[in-house]
DNA sequence: ACAAGATATAAAAACGTTTCGCGTTAAACG
DNA sequence: CGTTTAACGCGAAACGTTTTTATATCTTGT
């Protein structure tokens, strides 16, 4: 079908051995003469010639191939994740093996054999929940091959972890929230255990009340339309709510935006992630960011890394998060 | 490193090509006894044996790799569209290597080498604008790798393509907003030729104006503000603006908010596109949906029916688009 | 009981590369 | 001019499969 090495070397009437030299040792100790070069050049050209991937792959025992398992592409940071590490790895001549195992659980075994017999040099995994990730790539990093975990720093696995600092983000969330001013705090962050520590440890500190009496619901936006119902359900003097995230707090907006309540004057609402919703919203979101784009970044650098056998790094990576201040959050004015 | 097939055959005590038949031709012409099959089996479990794909491929000549090429990962809707490709691929057996060649144009050609050395047994292309994909391309479809192109009908290329009526757009859009009494409009979607001319048509037939003095501009978010802003500056008599898309519709619907002006009773905003935000933002925006998570389906489908030599079905698929109501378009009331 | 067919296994070639080691020729040196 | 050395090019093996062809073993019909 295509032309092989091999055709190259009969039209430019030299063994195949030494086409190959020509073509992928540019540099390298092996000599061959300026002419032979040229005719070799030559030919390729003429004939439109491309490697075949998979024949050096198998000779090179290398597949320059990385499986990135995502639980489902739909979330909102994934995209640029995934650029990050697109970008990054691409560079370093590897390429992404996308690989998405949806709800079922099952699934997560079968798209490691899959990867497994891809023959990927690396792994990059974002885990969608707390899990045992040690015991489920076993069979890959028993291999050797190395291996990412990507967020959700409660994750077991035997491999570097990059992620950001959750502790931070409930720092900055209080120390800018009672900065403001207020003083009866909803927080919704109980699915992120460290930063819901640190954040009601540094608001009771300084005297001020938090509250988190909000029914779980796991569609994010909805929960965020919750807490707002609940506050004026129970008429709580809340003036100040911490959402789980962007689109929580875009959900918040929505339901005080119905009920007539007005953001932030009557209460302020401070988003995490910044994602590009921050900025489509009425008013634009406060929020805590976690640099995607970095952690993506950071990720495919520390896998490459890892695949070329650098010297093992410190096993965890964390990124710190940081204050982007938009309009979803104001002083707490205590004449209302 | 991992264990290979002729570790099995040595461990099961027969000849490496007997092992190959067992594990690959199942219910194959050629027979194996049942003795002899289970021995090969228990060897393969033993030593937790994954077939090296690389080598397979270079075999069998297929690579069961799709290439998928996409300007960028970010814009709103290539998730969905991702997914639906996923989904039907790797139901046939086939994996997607990712290919977002960044703004440089220049890149798509090099990214074209990077595919075609891979060897995939196809593509699917996300156009990012119109141009000429048939010389783009060349290279692959002379060589017979069947191509499919997602989106955009208005790129040329030599292969089936998938996208929505875009007529049936401008059509449903234009209907809609006279329904609703509407008669000085402004339509943002000169980007939508095809879309424009029937919207364009439909409204004047009816009586209605079209106004479409927008200054272009590249964000799709401000160039909904603009539309707003330009309505406001100029005094102009619009009561209904169909967004170029729901990005749009939310840049406008913001815009509109911080300038006091209430939608959709005082000017209705229709989208395009039904992404997530429509349900994110107050209003809740009315769109004209165009099915993202099917047209993947469908081209994933289509390129595996191309790849499996099944015969050629009619060159272009095109769906329909439909209207999803919500909140940001409303009869016109001339009490204003 | 013997050739003919069936049946089960084995051997070998091929896929397109890379790379090692070897032979040839030309240049350099005394 | 004869010998050492470097420079260049070649052949062949290897990567792990699949598949075609060949060989050995076992039935079976006459």
């Amino acid at each position: 079908m295509s032309a092989t090495i091999k055709d190259i070397a009969l039209k430019a009437n030299v063994a195949l051995s030494t086409a190959s030299n020509v073509l992928n040792r540019k540099g390298g100790p092996i000599k061959v003469s300026p002419g032979t070069s040229a005719k070799v050049f030559a030919a390729a050209k003429a004939l439109n010639y491309t490697p075949n991937v998979m024949a050096q792959c198998l000779r090179r025992g290398k597949t320059y191939l990385v499986g990135v398992m995502i639980e489902d592409i739909v979330p909102n940071f994934v995209p640029e994740l995934l650029k990050g590490i697109e970008d990054v790895l691409h560079k370093s001549g590897y390429s992404i093996l996308l690989c998405s195992h949806g709800k079922e659980d099952k699934g997560t075994t079968s798209r490691v054999e899959f990867l497994r017999s891809k023959k990927v040099d690396g792994v990059i995994v974002m885990p969608s929940g707390i899990s045992d990730f040690s015991v489920t790539f076993k069979s890959m990093t028993d291999k050797g091959v190395p291996m990412v975990l990507l967020g959700y720093p409660s994750c077991k696995a035997d491999c570097p972890r990059v992620y950001v600092d959750e502790e931070k983000i409930g720092l900055i969330a209080a120390r800018y929230l009672l900065k403001l001013g207020h003083k009866e705090i909803l927080s919704m962050n109980r699915r992120r255990p460290a930063c819901t520590v640190a954040f009601n440890k540094t608001i009771l500190k300084n005297g001020a009340r938090c509250h988190y009496e909000i029914p779980e619901i796991h569609d994010n936006f909805e929960y965020g339309r919750a807490a707002i119902k609940m506050i004026v359900r129970q008429k709580l003097p809340i003036t100040a709510v911490f959402a789980y995230n962007d689109i929580s707090a875009a959900g918040a907006i929505y339901e005080a935006q119905q009920q007539g309540i007005n953001i932030p004057s009557d209460i302020s609402i401070l988003g995490v992630d910044d994602l590009p919703i921050c900025k489509m919203v009425y008013p634009n979101i406060t929020s805590v960011s976690q640099p995607k784009n970095e952690q993506g970044i950071v990720a495919g650098k520390t896998l490459v890394d890892l695949m070329e056998g650098k010297p093992k790094t410190d096993r965890d990576i964390v990124l710190t998060p940081r204050l982007i201040e938009r309009d979803s959050c104001a002083l707490y004015s205590r004449q209302k």
